[in-house]
DNA sequence: CTATAATTTTAACCATACTCAAAATTTTTT
DNA sequence: AAAAAATTTTGAGTATGGTTAAAATTATAG
C-alpha cells in the first residue's frame, strides 16, 4: 500500500468552498441564503457548515454577516477548480467528451484525484491555460487569469466578435449553442438586439440566428480586433 | 446540470463488498475478525455494516456464523472491481503509471467514475481481458475469467515457465521485481529451492537471482508450453 | 420609529460510519 | 463436560452532514 496523502477536507468541505469562491465572484459577501440555494441545501445546514469552515480558518464570518474565504479558503478552492477545470479538458481531449458532458463528470472527481494524476494530465494537455468552455485554469500555485469575454447581450451591434467562453452549468444550452455553431473561438455578428426584451439576432458565417436573452446570458465574447486583423 | 445517477451504494459499502468478494476466494464464509483485519477496523464496525450488508440483501449472515455474498452482492463487488481494473490499465497505458503506482490511485477513482466513463476507457483500451498485473477484469455484466497461473513457489524446478500474473497490493514487491526483470509475459526458470525454507534460485534470461519466499509467493507462472512451442 | 417581513441561527432530531468497553456466544483446551 | 480463550455482538459515545421547526436578528415598509 502505497501511503498516498489522505485529503486535508471533505469533499463537502471542498465543495462549499468552491461554491463560496464562485458566489464571491459576484458579491461582496456571500450570504446563508445564496449559498443554500447555490448548494440545494437548508440554510440551516448552510449555518452548520458555515461554523466549520471557520474553525478550519478557510472562511471569516460574523453571525448574520455573511461570509468571505480568507487566502487559505481562496487557495482550496482554486485547488479544486485547478482539478474540475483540468478534467474537463482531459475528459474532452482524451476521452472524446462532449462539452455538454464533461462538467458533470469532472465534478465528481475533482475530489478524488491525487496530485500525481493531476501533474499527468496537465503535462500530457501541454499545460493548458483554458478549459472546454473557456474558463481559466488556476497555476498549480494558485494563481488565476481573469475571465475573459463580456455578456454577448453587452456587445456592440455590428461588430465582429469571437466567442470565448460559455457558461458550463447548463448541458442542455451547451448542446443547444453547439447546433447552432456557437463554439469557442467562433466569430459572430450581434445584428440586433429586439426590443422588449426580445431575441438577439446573431449571424455566425453564413446563417443567422435568433436567440433569447437567456440563452445570450451564456456567450461571453470580445471584439475581434484584439485578436486579429 | 445533468442527472447522472447517483451511485447504489456508499464507498464504505462498496468496500467491504469488495473486500468480502476477495476473502471469500480463499475462504468458504468471511469472518468478522478477517474482514476487520483486511479492512483495518475494528470488529465492532464490522459488525456494524454486516448488519447494514444484509438488510441491503448484498450479503446472507447468521449471527456469529461469518457471512457470504449474495448474487446481487456479488454482482457489486465485480462492477467495482472492474472498475479497479480498468482504471489500473487506463493509468498504466494512457498515463505511463507504473505497475505500482496503479492500485492506490484506482482505488480512490473506483468509486467515482461513471458507467460513461468505464464505458470509454474499456473501448479505449481495446476492451482488454487482464489488468497491468495479470488479473482478470470481469464483463460488464459481471462475469470473471479465473485466475491464472500457480504460485512460483509450487511450480516444477527446471521447466521454463513464464509470468503471468504477480500480486498487486504491495508497491515496494512490484518495484523489487521489476528490477529484476519480473514483469508479466517474461521466462523464468526455478533453479533450485533451498531447503529450510530458503531462496528460490531463479534463472531469468541471462541473470540469476535469488528471492525469498515471501516475494516468490507474490508471483504466478505457467508451464511455457501451454502457451507457444 | 414601529410593525412586518425576510434572513439567519439554534435546537432537536436522523443516518452513516467509526471508536472503546462490556456482554454474549462459540471454540478450544484440559 | 467444565473452564479458559477467542470471537462476535451490543451498548454508549463521537464526528460529519443533513433535516424541520422555532427563536433570534436584521432589513424594510408604512
Amino acid at each position: 500500500m502505497t501511503p498516498s496523502a489522505p485529503r486535508l477536507f471533505s469533499q463537502a468541505v471542498e465543495d462549499y468552498v468552491k461554491a463560496i469562491y464562485k458566489i464571491q465572484g459576484e458579491e461582496e459577501t456571500v450570504s446563508t441564503t445564496h449559498l443554500a440555494r447555490y448548494m440545494n441545501k437548508t440554510p440551516a445546514a448552510v449555518t452548520k457548515m458555515i461554523k466549520q469552515l471557520a474553525e478550519h480558518r478557510l472562511i471569516t464570518h460574523a453571525s448574520y454577516r455573511g461570509v468571505r474565504l480568507t487566502p487559505a479558503g481562496e487557495k482550496v478552492a482554486l485547488e479544486v477548480i485547478r482539478h474540475h477545470r483540468l478534467l474537463e479538458l482531459y475528459l474532452h481531449q482524451a476521452l472524446g467528451y462532449g462539452w455538454d458532458e464533461v462538467d458533470a463528470e469532472a465534478e465528481q472527481l475533482e475530489h478524488h484525484i491525487s496530485e500525481e494524476f493531476e501533474e499527468r494530465i496537465d503535462r500530457m494537455l501541454n499545460y493548458p491555460l483554458t478549459d472546454p468552455h473557456g474558463d481559466p485554469i488556476p497555476t498549480r500555485d494558485g494563481a488565476i487569469a481573469p475571465r475573459r469575454g463580456l455578456p454577448l447581450l453587452e456587445a456592440e451591434t455590428g461588430t465582429a466578435l469571437v466567442i470565448l467562453r460559455v457558461r458550463d452549468r447548463d448541458p442542455e444550452a451547451l448542446r443547444y449553442l453547439k447546433r447552432l455553431g456557437m463554439e469557442l473561438d467562433v466569430r459572430i455578428v450581434v445584428v440586433e438586439k429586439m426590443p422588449f426584451n426580445g431575441p438577439i439576432i446573431l449571424r455566425i458565417g453564413e446563417e443567422t440566428h435568433s436567440v433569447g436573452r437567456e440563452l445570450a446570458g451564456h456567450v461571453f465574447v470580445e471584439p475581434m480586433a484584439e485578436e486579429t486583423a
